[in-house]
RNA sequence: GGUCCGGUAGUUCAGUUGGUUAGAAUGCCAGCCUGUCACGCUGGAGGUCGCGGGUUCGAGUCCCGUCCGGAUCGCCA
């Protein structure tokens, strides 16, 4: 079979060449008997020209010929002359002469124009997905998902993993995030649960003695939806045997680095830097720090302990967190107003009762709370967070959790407000030391930090019953730019181990025999040691695609309202097919 | 579940303090045009102002409710 002609290959090379070409009619110039069509395919744009000294009858044709019909042409390359080149196309040194054409298929006006498309609201971009799809931009990014997992399928195999697959219908496990589920018409009143990951099925392989396991893996979670986060994702899900955490690292970093140069042609350097934990919290206010700039929280908790403003005195004595972050050089972008409504807003939205500031001029502090600082405390808050004349210093006061988080939204907010951030960075790191265990106040019992399966640090293991609280975990998540990009850990493969970790987080001996035994029962069979590692894909694409949203890295993406415009699910079933099921009535809300 | 923003020609938007026949650009349709590449010129068609209710002599504009889209907090082991 001769290979198909692609209009967006085409080059001097080709000049003189008869071709054939398929694609759509993106551009119609009509001259009257001159008309330039701007064929285009997957590969690109190329010029069609038609007139009489070509041929007269697929002028005609040509004349008809309307937005993204579907056309077949022949004719002959030619160079253009130098006035009539288009810098602006690969192709524009050339074009096409026009001798036959066919319309093979028609199009109605569009709802939207496909090189406006991006201007255009996006719940019509859904609706008319494939339409959307036909974008430059959206090719593009497809494009670059496929080269992500088209490296990392050739870096694993190369490091003997297996690509295999697990069940999508399977069994729920309601700790976690909230699962999709699929009612048994075999057995009435029972559900499957679609998967939230296949981080059980992946254990029980290494258990079955495949030590290296991939699995580019469709995921759900009922979970209401962000910007970076919808209900069906994918993600890359990799787990070995016999491995440290250490190999793991080394070889994910590895693979990392290997799609950055795959991908995008960037060299990044490993080993990537690591933080610990705490440490992230205490100069980020984050676990998914972005590191593509300065300004970190600068705790001053200790300095501030005799403030006469009991707003800081106060979390500072009772076990809070005083903190600031030093908007360097900046003071003047940032009007009275504009903090003490917009970004005193902005941190209440994370519990910060107010945001507390002061600006420096003249060696001095400036503003409705200078004069609450003492001149030791004003020497040492300059000292330590490297105050010079120009800066703006935006205090949090209050438990150590909403300093973290609204100093750390914060930053990240001005950063992007002043334009602070190189996007040309990309800046992967490790956070490490994760506790195992959090404290979940509203329900007051421990959840996991990542899940319960993941394994304690072995010279904390002694304290899983006697102090949950302090016991770090064996686990390690990849941060690029400021989003949490995958995370892994060693697993627990000792089944007395599994039992505390279950207990430590509130189950009763039935309860996790009820859920997990058949995990518990495959750890009394030799189960070797193993640990891995998830990826989010989708996530990997809108970092490298440089995507604000993660629905344009998918096909076909989920409003916020977890709906699908084009299919218009979820939506109703028939009475017929949920008698098979034993389901009896659905209530409605009102109004729907 | 909460908060905030938005919904007006096919599309992107404007629409003043509530006041005549709701505008612009682009697209679309028709005519003209042999070097355009955002082609140009002339003319034309095109509106459930998301939906429902209320206030008013009068509502795109004000009020209430509701639906849809987006951002975000909670949530996401």
């Amino acid at each position: 079979m001769p290979k198909r002609q692609h209009a967006g290959e085409l080059r001097e090379a080709n000049v003189n060449e008869t071709v054939t070409l398929k694609g759509w009619v993106h551009r119609r110039r009509d001259l009257g008997e001159l008309i330039f069509i701007d064929l285009r395919d997957q590969s690109g744009i190329v010029q069609l020209v038609f007139n009489p000294d070509y041929s007269k009858e697929a002028l005609e044709i040509a004349e008809s010929l309307r937005s993204e019909y579907v056309i077949e042409v022949e004719g002959k390359v030619i160079e253009r002359d130098a006035e009539t080149v288009n810098p602006n196309l690969d192709t524009g040194h050339i074009e096409v002469t026009i001798s036959t054409i066919q319309v093979i298929s028609k199009s109605k006006n569009l709802p939207f124009l496909i090189h406006e498309a991006q201007d255009v609201s996006e719940d019509l971009r859904l609706k008319y997905r494939y339409i959307d799809l036909r974008r430059e931009d959206m090719q593009r990014t497809f494009q670059i998902r496929h080269k992500i997992t088209k490296s990392i399928r050739h870096f694993l195999d190369n490091h003997d993993f297996l690509e295999m697959e697990t069940p999508i219908l399977t069994k729920s496990t309601p700790e976690g995030a909230r699962d999709y589920l699929v009612p048994s018409r075999v057995h009435t009143g029972d559900f499957y649960a679609l998967p939230q990951s296949p981080q059980l099925f992946k254990q029980l392989l290494m258990m079955s003695g495949f030590e290296r396991y991939y699995q580019i893996a469709r995921c759900f979670r009922d979970e209401d939806l962000r910007a970076d986060r919808q209900p069906e994702f994918t993600q890359i899900d990799i787990e070995t045997a016999f491995l440290s955490s250490e190999d793991i690292m080394k070889m994910m970093e590895e693979m990392l680095q290997q799609m950055m140069k795959d991908v995008l042609d960037k060299d990044v350097a490993t080993p990537f830097p690591r933080l610990s934990y705490d440490e992230a919290m205490e100069r980020y206010g984050s676990d998914k720090p972005d590191t593509r700039f300065g300004m970190e929280l600068i705790t001053v908790t200790d300095i501030l302990k005799d403030s006469s403003f009991k707003v800081f005195s106060g979390p500072a004595n009772s076990g809070g967190k005083v903190a600031l972050i030093n908007v360097k050089g900046n003071a003047d972008q940032f009007k009275r107003k504009d903090i003490d409504k917009d970004l005193t807003e902005y941190v209440a939205t994370y519990g910060a009762k107010g945001l507390a500031w002061v600006k420096v001029a003249d060696g001095d502090m400036t503003g409705p709370i200078a004069k609450f600082f003492s001149e030791e405390e004003k020497a040492a808050i300059y000292e330590r967070a490297d105050v010079e004349d120009g800066d703006l210093l935006l205090f949090g006061a209050d438990k150590s959790k909403v300093v973290h988080d609204s100093l750390g939204a914060l930053r990240q907010k001005i950063a992007h407000d002043l334009d602070l951030i190189d996007d040309s960075l990309f800046n992967f790191l490790w956070v490490v030391d994760w506790p195992l265990l959090e404290y979940d106040e509203e329900a007051k019992r421990y959840t996991p930090a990542h899940h319960p399966f993941t394994s304690p640090v072995a010279e904390d293991l002694e304290k899983l019953t006697t102090n949950p609280k302090a016991v770090r975990a064996n686990a390690y998540d990849v941060v690029l730019n400021g989003y949490e990009l995958g995370g892994g850990s060693l697993r627990i493969y000792d089944k007395q181990v599994q039992e505390d970790m279950f207990e430590a987080l509130g189950f009763t001996k039935e309860a996790s025999e009820e859920q997990f035994g058949f995990l518990l029962d495959a750890l009394e069979y030799g189960a070797p040691p193993h640990g891995g590692v998830a990826f989010g894909l989708d996530r990997i694409v809108m970092l490298l695609a440089n995507k604000s949203n993660i629905r344009d890295t998918i096909l076909f993406p989920k409003t916020a309202s977890a709906s699908d415009l084009l299919t218009d699910a979820p939506s109703e079933v028939s009475k017929k097919q949920l008698e098979e099921l034993s389901i009896r009535s659905i209530q409605k809300p009102k109004g729907e």
